[in-house]
DNA sequence: CGTCTCCTTGAGGTTGGTCAAACCAGGTGG
DNA sequence: CCACCTGGTTTGACCAACCTCAAGGAGACG
């Protein structure tokens, strides 16, 4: 009861998010569709609005000091974009569409003050859950080895795509294995040969993108107490 | 233009978090004061309220799935604590304090539907900023080795001690190497062979858990556009 | 068919983790 | 006052997990 479930990494639960917002779709301004590939807004844009997948994925990435892009977050239908915008008036991160996507504009400058208080409500909520969401990330990135993340990485997805209606064991990711290396603090060829370690020992089917759970408990086992 | 300035680094002005909070005191129930090791509120416990910090520090730390204590976090005078907990009624992380502290309760709950939009929008502005701290931290975990995880780690604490009227060169630490390693995502011993090592090179002076910045060009070099 | 991007696999080296021992400061009790 | 204990810190030796560099395969697309 201490400790966080495993299978929860991440997770966030996000169509929850969009259903929180209830009603307020009347604050949706405008309907984006966006072309793989395509920037919804750039890392210190000046901050416009928040922006709810309606159908496809992002990514979230931020420039890291050296240069590099450093991937953030995976972004799908029924999460909420730009919510670190609000707090400083610019984009803390940009937004790629990792697959033709579709957005609702959600303007909270203009609907946040005509809103009553239970939009408010729902985006503080939001916003908390998100923060659940990273801390449970920066212990990942903090504290586990890359069969472990890797291990977190797929069940979350599992479960994500789970909450979506699709089949919990066949998962069809959108990103690159260099999105995946750099969200989860590894290099693209460690997350390679860990899948295939994984392939190997029947725990994982992998085919390219296209990758099928076939022994969960093992994914699970990653985290036994002291392992 | 289009990165991360370093020395920003999870640093997210803190004082400033307060001041947003405005004239909302009023929603301020109590006040406490908290003995240094004394665990202001445990991770699972029920959402409460939020804890704005007067006076002292605090680490907020959560139990990885291994069993490990992860810290997430040090909160010092002006953050605001329990920013977590809202969005799944429970807190997500334990608060423990680094020094006899004390704290303001901010009873959002009930100021919350009481409070104008001013309150709501100032809370939306706090959570914002701390996503944007986190992102920060994803960053330097994910990408980071050890001495530009330091750096990183010092630069901030300067910034932080001197928002709150410190002398930037003169940090007196209140965490252990233990918890700064946890927070890094290092091993305790790294962080002390880091220490030494920039004392060595006469970046830092390094007296037990008073460090004084000597050369904080040396610190920012670390960020090299490609090193 | 050539090119491009992405993925996979191998060889070798380095950073940083682990284990172990010793030091130090502060507190406690005789 | 001193002996002792505890928690925190420092340092060394060793090792392995993971990164880097390099090369080759596989699929998509013009």
């Amino acid at each position: 009861m201490t400790e966080l479930a495993i299978h929860d990494t991440h997770a966030g639960c996000a169509p929850c998010a969009l259903e929180d917002y209830g009603g307020c779709e009347a604050a949706a301004r405008t309907r984006l569709t966006v072309r793989r590939g395509a920037v919804l807004f750039r890392q210190n844009d000046p901050f416009r609005a928040f922006m709810a997948v309606r159908r496809g994925s992002f990514k979230s990435v931020a420039v890291a000091p050296d240069g590099r892009e450093q991937v953030l977050a995976f972004v799908m239908a029924g999460d909420v974009l730009g919510l670190d915008g609000f707090g400083h008036s610019r984009y803390a991160s940009s937004a790629i569409a990792l697959e033709d996507s579709e957005v609702l504009v959600l303007d909270y400058g203009t609907a946040g003050s005509a809103g009553g208080p239970a939009l408010h409500h729902a985006m503080a909520r939001i916003l908390s859950r998100e923060l659940l969401r990273d801390y449970k990330l920066k212990v990942l990135l903090a504290s586990m080895n890359a069969e472990q993340k890797l291990a977190s990485f797929l069940l979350n997805m599992s479960r994500r795509l789970q909450d979506r209606g699709g089949c919990p064991g066949d998962l069809s990711l959108r990103m690159t294995r260099t999105d995946i290396a750099s969200y989860l603090g590894l290099s693209l060829e460690t997350v390679c040969r860990t899948l295939t370690s994984l392939h190997r020992r029947r725990v994982l089917q992998v085919d390219g993108r296209h990758l099928r759970l076939l022994d969960r408990r093992a994914l699970l086992r990653q985290f036994g107490r002291d392992e």
